[in-house]
RNA sequence: CGGGGCGUAGCGCAGCCUGGUUUAGCGCGCAGCGUUCGGGACGCUGAGGUCGGUGGUUCAAAUCCACUCGCCCCGACCA
């Protein structure tokens, strides 16, 4: 390809809009362009580069038994409320009508509709285990895009449904998707932490993301220095160390003027902020929920949600808390009536501990649990952090974030059976199928991979995904022949089949250098006046410093080797 | 949806507070000509703008007011 005929343009400033590094050297190189918010048109450069990670993630998806299929974006409704995931996903679908007002949706994924075309074509065990794909655009109208290609709304997925008779089956499947998975990003160059994840709205069981540790990414994963556990936050378990805190005492109501937040409290009755009772309310489906925790842990949304079984789940608005009698600052779960109260398994773990008194400015301290006040439910809901406990070893976490760039769960038989897709078993008995899902967003990996896999003068692609692999760079004088060997090599190597972006433009060589600097094929080939006094042609790997010359007769063969 | 910010040429910005001297300006980019040519060269000439939209205030609005649309960032969601 020859630059100056290329469709897209390289910029020197950075736009405004984009503040993470692989939103601005895509927009920098000129390989995407926004059209609305989260929605991106793909120019050439970008769009070989999907192409490229597409296939290699059909090559793994085709060793792994997958059969690749095509599945309509246009979803009905019904298929929706049938599985009851339109509640799960909510505003997320895009839903729209036809002309005869029947309701439909553009699919955010596609469990439903292949479950429906799977539950009629397999009727016997015989039929299975299947492993079926698709890659296509998906739309999900995300409460906020972000990051460039990093969140938006409409995106291509690689999704593989698999379909067993059994649990055993599922988890083979599984590995041979975990395996695959690990392939994938290893040939596209971009590093993933296996980590334990919760299964949000798809549902299901056992879930694992596959995360591209990277500054910008959303997802906090927590993991142990000692052993192997890696778990994404939402999920992570940890430790919480018991608070020694005696026998007992008394009951004893203390004044606390103007004093309301844990911070204050434990400084101003000299208490650790363990040994404290955090109340936090939240609003659970339409209903207020009063929350109890351990004064140094934080609240686990993801937790508490699924304690809970809520489909909705927000913090309370300060006129909720009040409306419900509650005194914010100086709440506590002692003499509370009429409200759910929810409780962190940590407030067994201690014992005296100050909490609200439910009047203003007054506290309590020595409140004991279960002595002092009642709880609809204990269980874990707090957030684990860095410098807890392992729940494994006991070794130490630490936390990293990172890029969610693929997520595979076992669905079990939630859909299958909420659709009918049955077979019968060997037995002659009808049974729902095993089921499970495995995505990949496409343009979040090609975002990730340049997250890895830049400098400060531009992308670094690794050569399974990179747009081109020779980035052919004459820098032209009048009177030389740099021109005719330029135009000569591009031919012969465009010939031999190699990928050749050929910079035929009349540009200075510090423009040039840059602009190859920031597409960052993995290896430059400059030609000069001065290079060809010495008969040679230059070659420097994006990925290095030094350049080396190369004699002209050796140049194809040199290149086919590097390139192959 | 809550909080914050921003809409002026393809990109980055100034002008707005304190309406009129601006024919709306600067840099990059773009077009033409010439000189340059190993790390974003230079000169000259030139093209390009519904100042997001609507309504209002005013003799006069990019500038003030109201409404509205859009975009970005932080939180709840996810490949």
């Amino acid at each position: 390809m020859r630059i100056s005929q290329l469709f897209g343009k390289t910029q020197r400033e950075i736009p405004a809009e984009a503040d993470t590094i692989s939103h601005q050297l895509l927009l920098r190189a000129g390989m995407i362009r926004q059209l609305t918010s989260g929605v991106y048109s793909y120019l050439p450069l970008a769009w070989r580069v999907l192409k490229k990670i597409e296939n290699i993630v059909r090559e793994e998806m085709d060793n792994a038994g997958g059969q690749e299929l095509l599945l309509p974006a246009l979803q009905p409704l019904e298929l929706w409320q049938k599985s009851g995931r339109d509640l799960a996903f909510g505003q997320g679908l895009f839903t729209l009508s036809d002309r005869r007002d029947h309701k439909l949706a553009l699919g955010p994924t596609h469990e439903e509709v292949i479950t429906e075309l799977v539950g009629a074509t397999v009727q016997s065990y015989r039929d299975l285990p299947l492993r079926l794909y698709q890659i296509q655009t998906k739309f999900r109208d995300e409460p906020r895009p972000r990051g460039g290609l990093l969140r938006v709304r409409e995106f291509i997925m690689k999704d593989l449904y698999s379909f067993d008779i059994d649990a055993a089956g599922l988890d083979e499947s599984y590995n041979r998707m975990l395996q695959a998975y690990r392939n994938i990003y290893d040939r596209c160059g971009v590093p993933i932490r296996l980590v334990e994840a919760d299964s949000g709205a798809i549902g299901g069981k056992d879930s694992h993301e596959f995360i591209a540790v990277a500054e910008s990414g959303e997802d906090e994963v927590i993991y142990c220095d000692k052993c192997q556990y890696t778990a994404n936050v939402e999920k992570a378990q940890s430790v919480k160390e018991k608070v020694e805190g005696g026998e007992p005492l008394p009951r004893e109501e203390v004044s606390t003027p103007g004093i309301a937040t844990i911070e204050e409290v434990s400084s101003f009755l000299k208490v650790t902020p363990n040994r404290t009772l955090k109340a936090v309310f939240y609003v659970a489906d339409s209903k207020l929920i009063f929350i109890v925790i351990r004064g140094d842990l934080e609240v686990n949304e993801i937790k508490l949600k699924n304690a809970l079984g809520s489909t909705e789940l927000r913090l309370a608005t300060s006129a909720e808390v009040a409306e419900s009698g509650i005194i914010a600052g100086a709440a506590s779960p002692v003499g509370i009536k009429n409200i759910k109260v929810i409780a962190d398994d940590s407030i067994t773990s201690a014992t005296n501990l100050v909490a609200g008194a439910n009047k203003p400015a007054t506290h309590l301290r020595n409140v004991n649990y279960p002595r002092d006040f009642r709880t609809d439910l204990i269980t874990d809901i707090a957030k684990a952090q860095a410098g807890d406990s392992c729940p494994r070893c006991g070794g130490k976490l630490s936390s990293i974030y990172g890029i969610e760039v693929g997520h595979a769960f076992k669905l079990g038989t939630v859909i299958s059976q909420k659709l009918g897709a049955q077979f019968i078993d060997q037995s002659g008995l009808s049974r729902p199928i095993m089921m499970g899902c495995y995505g990949i967003g496409l343009g979040r990996l090609l975002a990730a991979a340049i997250e890895q896999n830049h400098d400060d003068k531009g992308i670094i692609w690794p050569a399974a995904i990179a747009p081109y692999q020779i980035h052919l760079c004459p820098l032209y004088r009048e009177g030389s022949k740099v021109s005719e060997v330029a135009e000569n090599l591009y031919t012969e190597l465009t010939t031999q089949g190699l990928e050749v972006l050929f910079d035929d433009r009349q540009e200075s060589p510090g423009v040039k250098f840059n602009d190859a600097d920031l597409l960052g094929i993995p290896l430059r080939v400059t030609i000069s006046p001065r290079t060809l006094e010495k008969n040679s042609i230059e070659m420097k790997k994006r990925t290095e410093k030094e350049t080396q010359l190369v004699p002209l007769d050796e140049i194809t063969e040199r290149l086919k080797e590097l390139s192959s």
